[in-house]
DNA sequence: TATGAATGAGAGTTCATTCAT
DNA sequence: AATGAATGAACTCTCATTCAT
């Protein structure tokens, strides 16, 4: 009658989503410390105890929200193959935008908490930017090989590379700034990998 | 025979520095929330209740330090001129680089408070970033008029200008690098200021 | 099933007052700034935080003791009828001294907090002090008038009949004698009454 | 060179007694629990250390204070002799509130905290008060005897003639109403005595 | 003697967590 | 499963008192 997953089980774990998605709300507003349990299951209107049949603590709810936030990021990082093309960078940088935008309260808890906890920094955050950089930092490095790039170093590159690409969504991982519409996104893209590639000077020897 | 501040007045400004800035370390390393007065007062080797005859309560001695480091950004804002030429650019990027890591633990405080308190975020940070940001979108501004830059977004130039450039020293500010030294500034300056101009790909045409 | 009144509710309620009586109790017995929480919940065999799900401070605990304390005071005031006869005046007395009996932890409590907090003077007491003296007043001047009394000041009469009904409890309120038996009571109220209107002394010449 | 009480004593005794007299005034405002010691030495533009070289601690300043008062309620005690006539009756009640008004913070700070601490009624008010009570049921059990008093129990007539006496002062030793001027005493005595000797009632068969 | 910074015990209050219903 | 009252450890803050200057 009932399939592998019961329907009980389907009901639980989507109770258990929808405390996750508040809880993410409410940490990503005030940080897990200033979050109470009571304020969030109040915006499920739940009580207080019914959250700790689908958490054991606060703190592992903390760290389930985390997870998820570092497993999306997982997803930026998965690239079907390493783009060459102008138009391939940006869409990839578009993409990347719509997993962080698509997640808001999930990343901005992650990197409140990061900012702070060195223990949450290694484990959701360190690994997965090492894996976004290196290819970054490796593309870099075989282009100044090849001639293409000038020689700058391509660690301290990446580091810019990445500054400049997150500038124009920090104060919306803040708070700060309304989520980009998808045309405001591929602006943002397209004018980070100009800029990035040719300078923002115009070549008037050209 | 006592100067018009007395010796008294003199220790107890003294004394407010000394607990400003052990305090200023552990809010920059826990967060203000996950600080403790009795830690902070134990890293002086004073008792608790000495605390509050300097500061009225813990949150006032936040609001101290993030008005330190307020005036201290505003140190950065107060350029003599325009830098107008590479070596102007880059010795204004290297001081601003010396500011923040002179006063780190200030920095670091009014970053993590900023990023989920928006009271915080609007009096003790929005404005300065503004006088940080309007200078350089008019300076993008009038060389695009002029001709040499190209036609992007100022607006959003800005923003990936102030992310470029602050992204060597996040690691540092997040307390997960240390302090660069005086020669690592000259080069996260110059790099930064040199892709910024001319892009990060050789000009083959030339 | 449950009445209007769920039986959690009730609890609840039942749970409250019993808190605020022995809070008024021991208010009573020290003063509201001498009394502690922990000493109140020890009181109750409850835990101090418990104590907090019925009242959010210390202070609205008095402010709802004191709340009860004027209330009764009321009953005092709303008088089915001006009473005329010296019987009618008398078991109007007693009463007047059956509630302040029934309630003299309350009593106790509004009457020690009046006598230092003007706020709480204002609010708890001197509006129902004036609906007892007005119509006290009011009465002596008709009879006055009518030439059945003596031409006294009538507030200062007023003032003089309630220092007289008062003083027999007032060792009473003061936690220094024991409640009066309804015996007692009725001779407070005659004796009260006889010396109010025709004196100590004896009319030689009837 | 020096009398007896050397120039330096006196100027100790002098102090002493200003510092008395301030701590009165802010212990019957607010009760001597909610009075700071730092209040006290504000108010005298002294340091709080100071004080400490007078009185070996806040409750012994309480306690000076309280012996004070009870010095006071003695003179009110000790008569030249036992008034008879209403004139007496009526110049010993005026002489007694003046006593009251010319002591009021030191009255009203041992009526507070006597009222709530059993050891200081003990031993600042209920020797005096019973030095009071006695003359006056001895007075009036005499004048039962002789006829001249209607039959009435004594103990309960002086609590009334003492309650009906103090009626019109309460407001001033709360602090509610201004010190009574010589015209005011006046006649609050002899309205006292007249409504107590002959009621409030016309004798209308004269 | 006068000062006031330093002290620390003790107060009121919060809130994650438990568990009888 | 859901409830929410009860819990008590841990926090911030107060203030009488001490003592070096």
């Amino acid at each position: 009658m009932s399939s592998p997953t019961s329907r009980r089980e389907r009901r639980h774990a989507r109770r258990r989503e929808e405390i996750l998605a508040a809880a993410a709300r409410i940490f990503a507003a005030k940080g897990y410390r200033d979050a109470t349990v009571s304020e969030i299951t109040a915006a499920l209107d739940i009580a207080d105890g019914t959250l700790y049949n689908y958490f054991p603590s606060k703190r592992d709810l903390l760290l389930a929200i985390l997870d998820k936030a570092s497993t999306d990021v997982q997803v930026l990082v998965s690239l079907p193959g390493v783009p060459r093309t102008r138009e391939e960078l940006v869409s990839t940088l578009v993409s990347a935008y719509d997993v962080l935008v698509d997640h808001l309260p999930f990343m901005r808890t992650l990197l409140i908490e990061a900012w702070t906890d060195d223990v949450i920094l290694q484990h959701y955050l360190t690994g997965q930017m090492t894996h976004i950089r290196q290819p970054i930092a490796a593309y870099i490095r075989a282009r100044i090989e090849a001639g293409d790039f000038r020689p700058v170093d391509p660690v301290l590159a990446t580091q810019m590379v990445l500054g400049m690409v997150a500038a124009p969504i920090v104060p919306v991982l803040r708070g700060a700034a309304p989520p980009p519409s998808p045309e405001q996104r591929q602006l943002f893209a397209e004018t980070a990998i100009d800029v990035l590639l040719d300078g923002i000077r115009v070549r008037r020897e050209q």
